[in-house]
Formats: C-alpha cells, sequence, structure tokens
DNA sequence: CCTTTGAATTTAGCATACTATCTGGTATAC
DNA sequence: GTATACCAGATAGTATGCTAAATTCAAAGG
C-alpha cells in the first residue's frame, strides 16, 4: 500500500481525538492550531479535515472556522438506517463464513456485555462512568465490524467503519447510557450470536436488523424534547446535479409533448 | 450551503470527464496539466483528486502519478452487493412515498429503455453507439436515483451517487451493452415501477434487489475469461486499527485465562 | 542487439506566502 | 444607553516554491 504520509498522519490524530472524545461536538478546530500543535505544515492538515467533513464529521464555513459537528436527528435516522441495510445484508453473508476464531470473539465481546450489565447492577450505578462506557463502545463497534468483515465486503466494512466515528461523537453528547442500554447489548447481540451460531442467514438478517431497529429507538429519545414539526417536513435530499439536469429535460420534453 | 470554491469547480470538472468517458480507466492524470487546463493552480486540483481518491477513482502512487482506477472483479462485487443492500432497502422504503411526478419520471424512463430496444432493433444494431449509450446510462442512473431520493435517506443517497461514477468508468471500458442489457433493463426496471405504483413496499424490495443482482452478474461476464484462482483466495478485508487491536487484546486476555 | 546506468525530467508531498472574507470588539454617533 | 461603523485579528482558500522520489530515455558498455 502507500507509504505513511503526512496526511495519513493528521487523519488518524484527529480521527482519535474524536473517539477519545478530546474533540466534541461543537468544537471548534483550527488549521493553524493543530499545524503546530502535530508539527506540520497546514496543507496535510487540510487535506485530512477535508476528508473529516466528506464523512460528515466538520461542518466548514469558509473563512470563518471548522466545528464538529452534532448529527441532527435526521441524519442520524438516515445513518441507522444505512447501517440497518448494510449490516443485516452482510450478517445474512457472514452466518456461513465465520469460523471458530470469530465465534470465540463474538463470545468474547457478548460476555464483555454481560460483565458490564453486572457491574453496573452491582455497583447500583445509574450510567456507566468514562472507563465503563469506553469498554461498552469498543466491544460493540468490535463485535459489528466483525460480522461485516466476515461478510468479505470491503466497501461496506469501509462505510460502516466511517459511521462509528460519526455515531461516537454523538453518544458523547447526547446520550444516555443507563442499564437498559447494556442490557439490550446483552440480549440484542446474543440473539444475533445465535442465529449466526446456527448458521441460519436469515435469522442472523432479522436478527441484525432488529438489533439495528433497536438502537435507532433508542437514541431517537434524546431528541424527544425537541420542538414538534422541526422534521415533519422532510424534505427530499438532492440529486446530483447532472441528473437532475436529465430529470428536468425529460419532464419538459414530455409537457411538451402533450 | 457553501460558497462555489475552487475545490468544487475541480471537482465537477473531473468528475464529469469520468462520466463522459473523456477519462477512461488507465489514464495518467496530472495534477499541474489539470491546473494549467482549468487556469488554477495545483492546491485545489490536488483536493478533488484527493476526494475521488477516496472515493476509489483514482489510484494515486506517491510522487508518480494518477491514474484512473478500472475496479477489479471483488470491488465491483463488493459495489453491487452494497448496492443490493442499499437499494432494495429503499425501494421498500420508498413505495408508499412516490407521488404523481415520481411515476411521470419512473414511467419516462422505463420508455426510454424501450425506445431504446425497439431502436435496437429496428437498425439491427449489434451493440449500443455512443449516442444511446449515453442515453441508456443516463436514463438507468435517473430512475434507480430518483427511487431512492423518495426514501429520505440523504446518507444513502450520496454514497450510491458516488457509485455511479465507479460503475460508469467500468462500463465504459469493460461491458458489452448488447440486446440483452437493454431487454433486462425494460423488463426489470418495469417490474420495480409496477411493484411500486402497488404501493407493495416488499414486492418492490425484492423486485429490487432480484434486478441489481442481475446486473451484477451481467457485469460479472466481463471477468469470465480471467485467470482461475485469482479470487478464489478472498481475503478478509482489514479492520480499522484500533478495532483490530482491541480484538487483538481480548484474544491475548482470554488465551492467558485459559 | 541487449543490458545497464545515470542524468534529466516529471511527479506528487509538503511548506510557505498571500489574500479575501469573516468575526469580535471598540469607539463613535445619536 | 443603544446602535452602528469601523478596525484589528483570525481563518480558510488559493497560489507558489521547494524537495524527494520515481520514471524515462539515451548513452555507454557488454
Amino acid at each position: 500500500m502507500s507509504v505513511e504520509t503526512l496526511k495519513r498522519k493528521a487523519y488518524a490524530i484527529i480521527q482519535t481525538k474524536l473517539l477519545d472524545g478530546e474533540l466534541r461536538a461543537g468544537d471548534v478546530v483550527s488549521e493553524q492550531a493543530l499545524a503546530d500543535e502535530i508539527g506540520i505544515s497546514r496543507t496535510p492538515i487540510r487535506e485530512a479535515i477535508g476528508q473529516l467533513q466528506i464523512e460528515g464529521l466538520f461542518d466548514k464555513k469558509p473563512r470563518s472556522g471548522t466545528v464538529v459537528r452534532l448529527p441532527d436527528q435526521q441524519e442520524l435516522c438516515d445513518l441507522y438506517d444505512v447501517r440497518e441495510a448494510l449490516e443485516s445484508h452482510a450478517a445474512g453473508k457472514a452466518a456461513p463464513l465465520l469460523v471458530r476464531d470469530d465465534f470465540n470473539a463474538l463470545a468474547s465481546l457478548h460476555k464483555e456485555f454481560k460483565d458490564l450489565a453486572r457491574e453496573l447492577k452491582a455497583r447500583r450505578l445509574e450510567y456507566l462512568d468514562e472507563a465503563m462506557l469506553h469498554r461498552f463502545f469498543s466491544a460493540d463497534v468490535s463485535f459489528h465490524l466483525l460480522i461485516v468483515r466476515a461478510a468479505h465486503n470491503a466497501r461496506a466494512l469501509q462505510i460502516i467503519s466511517e459511521f462509528r466515528v460519526i455515531q461516537r461523537v454523538f453518544e458523547y453528547e447526547r446520550m444516555a447510557h443507563g442499564p437498559r442500554l447494556v442490557e439490550n447489548a446483552v440480549a440484542q447481540h446474543g440473539a444475533i450470536l445465535a442465529a449466526l451460531k446456527s448458521g441460519d442467514g436469515e435469522a442472523a438478517h432479522d436478527a441484525m436488523a432488529a438489533h439495528i431497529r433497536g438502537s435507532k429507538e433508542y437514541a431517537m429519545q434524546s431528541f424527544e424534547r425537541r420542538p414538534r414539526g422541526t422534521l415533519d417536513i422532510k424534505e427530499r435530499p438532492a440529486l446530483p446535479p447532472d441528473v437532475a439536469l436529465h430529470l428536468e429535460n425529460m419532464r419538459v420534453k414530455n409537457l411538451v409533448k402533450n
């Protein structure tokens, strides 16, 4: 593969800051400041930030500043839908392809959820503390990516991997991480694992879809108290300009004909 | 939204070159040459090329050159799988959301396929000529994106839109565009449209999935004569480094325990 | 004729310089 | 006291300069 370029280095550093919560939603980032901190020039920083912006992590106002973007409800909803489609598809494909090592790893991760649930109960905590939160996130991401990887689809894996960062930013910011979340994780990941073990692709597909729909609903609760009507008028996303043009031409042509 | 920046301009120009077949697989692109041609400096060109590389359209060898990438069989296969998952999901969601205008547009596009099939037969051509090819591609892309847009998922639309470019590069390069392709398009798009008209999400989902699987098989024929064994040892794609590390730690911990 | 080698050229990665624009604060006018 | 106009600083967009690496090609050697 390619050499380790400064752009990659910068990208990795910034992504880590996001994953660790060192950079949180709303924080402003300055190209110059980052460049000084890492000890390189602005150029590779710019390229890294550019990529992260494309991935939806930064909001960039020209000549003004760049801030860490907090995904809104619509965006998060979209993201979970894409995950549902891709990951359930992947789970179905992965079912017959998993090997012993995979099951061992998945079982370990499942056990991690159970440990966390037990610990939470034993310590009578209302929410996961920072350390537990980190364990929870790591296990969750690993569980899902392991399955997607087994489906042998690099593109899908890349897309899902990308999502994990933006989702993490959101989770740091808004989600309540109480016992219900952990208990759901235990039950639903357990169901997925069981379906995979039985080698039943369709069951794995459905279990994964159900789990992600559940996670979505859980995440959506963070928005419950929002002003009504903000989202009811869902605007359709815009088509690429050339496609929009093609459709418009076709519409006009038809109007003329009639 | 953002101002029209030179980066965007450069991106649009290069993408258009790819879509129009002006840049084809294997062609080398030089930052300097493009900069001179467009009349701007290398910097925004670099950023645009960088984005297109992330999207999988360019292969960039450090300090050597950038070439238009021809997706290999594995990659194309992955891409169709992602499309199958996302677009069938989208079709299911879109079914109850389509409005009259959408059906009009979809019907026009379907008619375009029928026209092409008739024309092909009338002129006794073995393959679509350049102009017909262009009409075919445009109609196909529009048909699919229209449906995805109706599902109200900006992220999914973005992903699928991105794919169309890489797919186009491949189609220009390798695919045979004969009557069977067009007839399949007529039949399968017809089936999708019918399912959507009936408002039956599940039927639309299945019709879309079947269509994309069909397209995939058609595309895969371009590789039939390839050296055997090249793809049988499918390597698993790599996990992001932090996730791989987490799994490794967990594995080691378990080994120690036992 | 083929191979090797090395210099010239081209390439992209990175650093730096410049500028239009935005932001925030302050002073001034009312 | 409030609002406005303006100035200073900061920011990202873009241009340019520099360098290391890779490619190319021709000349030298076999």
